[in-house]
RNA sequence: GCGGUAGUGGUGAAGUGGUUAACACACUGGUUUGUGGAUCCAGCAUGCGAGGGUUCGAUCCCCUUCUACCGCCCCA
């Protein structure tokens, strides 16, 4: 028995062509419902210059300090593999002068693609993965903030999903974000100590990161902590009260989680996590996440530029519909099957598939000089609807019998007849059932 | 990066330190010469992830490694 020479590295995958068509389906949607929402298609490269990344990201995400999928390339270039779409999109926004009068403020773009992050694989985490996601730039108005959750949620309703949680908070502005960050700093301080050692870390670099900590240790101390709600700017105190009443307008359920962080430093003011409850997927839940990023442009070199959108995990939300029972069934079934009996009619049979394919219709046949009893075999296998045979006796009168597999009725049927009346012959025989 | 579990044919799997590695599904062929189901018959792993070692002998014991799955961290 061969064993495979070459194997596929660890935490990628192979999609065969049941989970395509799922994953077909899926982008199919969202292309149509963003293009609703007048979102537009963009693509960028699948690397970037590695700053591209560390500089949006944060250079103490750990994003970027352990996940990039990076090296150097024959020019001595540090490359990464995108680890998300953001920074890629932002750096296009710059670079080709989107934010420039002739375009919609907002810009509305979207994106399908492949992600990389170095990491050991698990439930709901791969190394390659992939992600749809919308950014878009040139306004702050929440309005733009609930357009875009809107849409998330509203794809994932069309999609056939159910059971989903929509937690939302706000980083505030600079100010809002800094005065908090020094209140935590602050309050957990004289607890140093009783933190986990992750917590005792992230209170040096990123105290915020502390609220998302599941360790029970930290938890202790989250509950009690002082909430970001209580920092806000009068700004981002409006910005965030108008978001809640036009997503409460729009009959949308949330809720509030001010424990919220995200992992990227780039965020203030609205984010926003949509998550599962199914408990089978507890460990992979949050199936999108997004919010606002008002620093990011001008750290490319473009304006100071508003931005929003979100990412959405393609295998999360793929698995998670499939275990709501929601996944689309995969057709397979052919509707002509043509069964060739002898070397000689091997010719009439390609003509003959071909001629149906032209119609439009699915049809196979056999490659392998199989007995016709096979060949019929594999044609019920596929559930095709007619069988088209030609042997010697049909070849010699120019001719071919097709069955009806559902009835069993055959007929035969002159060639010529098939290349240019197929359709009307097979509604007759459907008459007359 | 750390921890746990696992790795037998196309698939699901059973199994033992010692002649031919169960069983089932799938697939292929046959069951009177060119017609689908069912039945019945036959075929289908010189090999038990890979590499070492122990042993007279290892798929089963030991070591290493790879991979997968799950958890931590973090996230989509």
């Amino acid at each position: 028995m061969a064993k495979p020479l070459f194997q596929r590295p660890k935490g990628t995958a192979d999609l065969l062509p049941d989970q395509t068509s799922q994953w077909q389906h899926v982008e199919n949607v969202a292309r149509l419902l963003f293009g609703d929402y007048n979102f537009k298609e963009v693509r960028t490269p699948i690397f970037e210059n590695f700053e591209v990344f560390s500089r949006s990201a944060g250079d103490t995400s750990d994003v970027v300090t352990k996940e990039m999928y990076d090296f150097h390339d024959k020019g001595d270039r540090h490359i990464a593999l995108r680890p998300e779409g953001t920074a890629g999109i932002v750096r296009a926004y710059v670079e080709n002068k989107l934010y420039g009068p002739e375009f919609d403020k907002p810009y509305k773009s979207f994106y399908i693609g492949p992600m990389f992050r170095y990491e050991r694989p698990q439930a709901g985490r791969m190394r390659q993965f992939h992600q749809i996601g919308v950014e878009a730039f040139g306004s702050s108005s929440p309005a733009l903030d609930v357009e875009v959750i809107a849409m998330a949620i509203d794809l994932f309703q069309t999609l056939g999903l159910k059971n989903l949680r929509v937690a939302i908070n706000t980083l505030g502005d600079k100010q809002s974000r800094d005065d908090y960050r020094q209140a935590l700093i602050d309050y957990l301080t004289p607890h140093r100590a009783e933190l986990s050692a992750d917590s005792q870390a992230r209170l040096e670099k990123n105290p915020l990161r502390v609220l998302d900590s599941k360790d029970p240790r930290d938890q202790v101390f989250v509950a009690d902590a002082p909430s970001i709600l209580d920092y806000l700017s009068e700004a981002s105190q409006q910005h965030f009260q108008k978001v809640q009443a036009l997503l409460t307008a729009l009959n949308l359920d949330f809720e509030i989680d001010p424990t919220m962080v995200r992992g990227l430093d780039y965020y203030n003011d609205t984010i926003f996590e949509v998550m599962t409850v199914d408990e089978q997927l507890k460990g992979a839940a949050t199936i999108a996440g997004g919010g606002r990023y008002s620093g990011l442009v001008s750290v490319f070199g473009g304006p100071e530029t508003a931005g929003v959108g979100f990412g959405i995990g393609m295998e999360r939300l793929v698995s998670l519909l499939n275990a709501q029972g929601v996944a689309p069934q995969v057709d397979n079934d052919l509707d002509f099957y043509v069964v060739n009996i002898g070397d000689e009619t091997d010719v009439a049979a390609m003509q003959i598939v071909q001629a149906i394919r032209s119609f439009g219709f699915v049809a196979e046949r056999d490659y392998l000089d199989r007995s016709a009893k096979a060949q019929f075999k594999t044609a019920d296998r596929h559930n095709a609807k007619y069988v088209v045979t030609v042997g010697e006796k049909e070849l010699a009168a120019h001719a071919a019998n097709i069955k009806n597999m559902a009835t069993g009725e055959q007929q035969l049927v002159k060639l010529a007849d098939l290349y240019t009346d197929l359709p009307t012959i097979i509604d007759a025989q459907g008459d007359e059932q």
